[in-house]
DNA sequence: GCCCGAGTTGTGAGCGTTAACAATGTAGCT
DNA sequence: AGCTACATTGTTAACGCTCACAACTCGGGC
């Protein structure tokens, strides 16, 4: 825990002294260049533990023209999947060597994510990821000027953008199908918000199944994610003895339709089925455990950073579409879902 | 959108050239210093639109020898506590001018904290924060050399280590004295896992509350925050009728405390009261809709930023005894709570 | 007309690192 | 012994910015 002498912390031109060398074999050795005989590196090293030296990184940053940062622009990190996402990507990114800095949205807009990138671009970051669920958001991408490359995330398709989604429709296909399999007539739906991309893709999902199974397709109301959101439309549903599936296209809203379901005596799932979306650890132990997709929001953070490195490397962006991945989903079955009641 | 002609991204000296002034003119109008006459300065802002310039942040760090970023050390930040208070640290960060860089682990051991922190240290971070949720964590921080000056949050108190922390102690006391009040005879506890310091005060408060009002103190198993946990311990706690009042260690866990409660056919709240802590956004909505204790997360992570942002400024650190910050609590009164049922 | 001071602008030297190149030393070969 | 080839080390100049200071302007008072 030597100091340099003086109160300033050690640099490299410090450890060169006390090893006997000159500052560029301590940056070789600090790099791990070769060509730098055993003997010295150990005293280099030997140097260096002693006064408790670190490289400075904005020199380093300044020289190399390389600031190892990469930009995450969020919205609503206290929400279970873009929470997820974004420590899938701060994951992949700090074991790829990357620093990670993020910035949170209150609201999408363009101007709050133009705002945001100029932050970022600000802190010279060498790209970005951005979490943009809302159709707003991938529209205020295109055609931004701001830090190269991007990577959108969990936004819908975009032309000339990088992106990486969950494969919502096919979730929402494949739940409508499970219930319909199950002998409901048709099946009902709980919406996210509008201008939300899964959302959107979770009603073409549904409607998709139901139309190829010529089942009827009801109306449907938007609710806003929340549970309460999800109770106050649940009422409704519940006031309807007619309707014996709901697929709701969160867990969180899903909760609320599953207290509206039981305050109006329906019984779940012998009743009525109510189906979720997302998966978040809870659900499992909702009354009755919520039968619901998985989305592995992790593999898309990881997805995510992978597809901005490639872009890092890669000479030129890919010349004819930007790169797009897929994750998949999963059904997890649970028990508030059952067999159609007989019609009495 | 005129680049600098060749490939390079323009620098002050280009923008200075544009303008027809010197470099130091630019930096004056950028860092918003006096003394620069209306016109020239007016002359320096069109270049730098006309350039799209901005300032390099490596370079200006080097110079100032001021990284403008905050380290954070974070433990599962998929969890509602740590992603919200990670929110309200990146939120008052900004806003203070301060980049954030995060590092979240995968588990709290001394030797993770460690090399989080010396990452952090590489990134010539000025401060950094550590959400550091159980004993090991606080420990490993004492008398650890890396990044000055360093606030713990969601701590327990550490000697020579500055805190912010909600007062789990208070909010736990809260809650069994007003289970008491409603005329039960004793209140069981779910607790948190071992080592983790949250759960360790609200089981203090708890057993204070207990003994003050002269009631007995039962046993009390420890979960590890999951609702499958909860839903583990609330078994056995369903099978014996003498309980009629359960104070849980948090909302997760309460859910799966509900949902054994359920399962056995013992009705909350009228057979037994269920109260948990945190108040996440679903509590609201379990069935019944939970009585739990808001402990505001965001507050936390905005007071830790300004502890820091005190330190940073503060010439020394103070003398005596690390500050020391305590966020309040409040009871929120729903419906699994009520009178005790009559002895029969 | 000249000098003074405040307002304004320019100059040069770092900040701590890496990159390019020059200068050693050291074997191995003829 | 003399030379070459290679491994090892040192030297110098960027990188793009801020800081300290020097050098100009331009009125007003003598």
């Amino acid at each position: 825990m030597a100091t340099a002498g003086n109160g300033r912390d050690p640099v490299m031109a410090d450890v060169a002294r006390v090893a006997g060398v000159s500052h560029q074999t301590v940056s070789r050795v600090l790099n791990g260049l070769p060509n730098v005989k055993p003997a010295t590196h150990e005293r280099v090293v030997a140097a260096i533990e002693e006064l408790g030296y670190h490289r400075n990184s904005s020199a380093r940053a300044l020289a190399t023209r390389r600031s190892q940062v990469l930009g995450v622009v969020a919205f609503d990190t206290t929400l279970y999947g873009p929470a997820s996402t974004l420590l899938g990507i701060e994951r992949a990114a700090r074991q790829a060597g990357y620093f990670v800095s993020i910035v949170s949205l209150t609201a999408i807009t363009r101007e709050t994510i133009r705002e945001a990138l100029d932050y970022l671009a600000e802190q010279s970051v060498e790209g970005c990821i951005v979490i943009a669920p809302k159709r707003a958001a991938v529209e205020a991408l295109t055609g931004l000027r701001g830090p190269r490359p991007l990577v959108a995330v969990e936004g819908g398709v975009a032309p000339d953008l990088p992106v990486v989604c969950v494969d919502q429709a096919a979730g929402a296909h494949q739940i409508t199908r499970h219930l319909l399999d199950l002998g409901h007539r048709t099946v009902w739906h709980v919406a996210g918000p509008r201008d939300w991309l899964e959302a959107e893709s979770r009603v073409a999902g549904w409607r998709g199944a139901l139309e190829e199974a010529g089942a009827a397709v009801p109306e449907y109301a938007h609710g806003d994610w929340s549970p309460r959101s999800g109770y106050e439309i649940g009422r409704t549903l519940a006031a309807r003895p007619d309707i014996t599936a709901v697929f709701v296209a969160n867990d969180q809203m899903a909760l609320g339709v599953l207290r509206a379901m039981g305050e109006a005596g329906r019984r779940v799932p012998a009743d009525v089925s109510v189906a979720g979306f997302d998966d978040v650890p809870e659900a499992e132990f909702f009354s009755p455990p919520l039968t619901t997709v998985y989305q592995d929001f992790g593999e898309v953070g990881r997805r995510g950073i992978s597809v901005l490195l490639r872009l890092l490397d890669g000479a030129a962006e890919p010349a004819a579409h930007a790169p797009i991945e897929v994750v998949p989903t999963r059904l997890v079955l649970r028990s508030s879902t059952a067999q159609a009641p007989d019609p009495t």
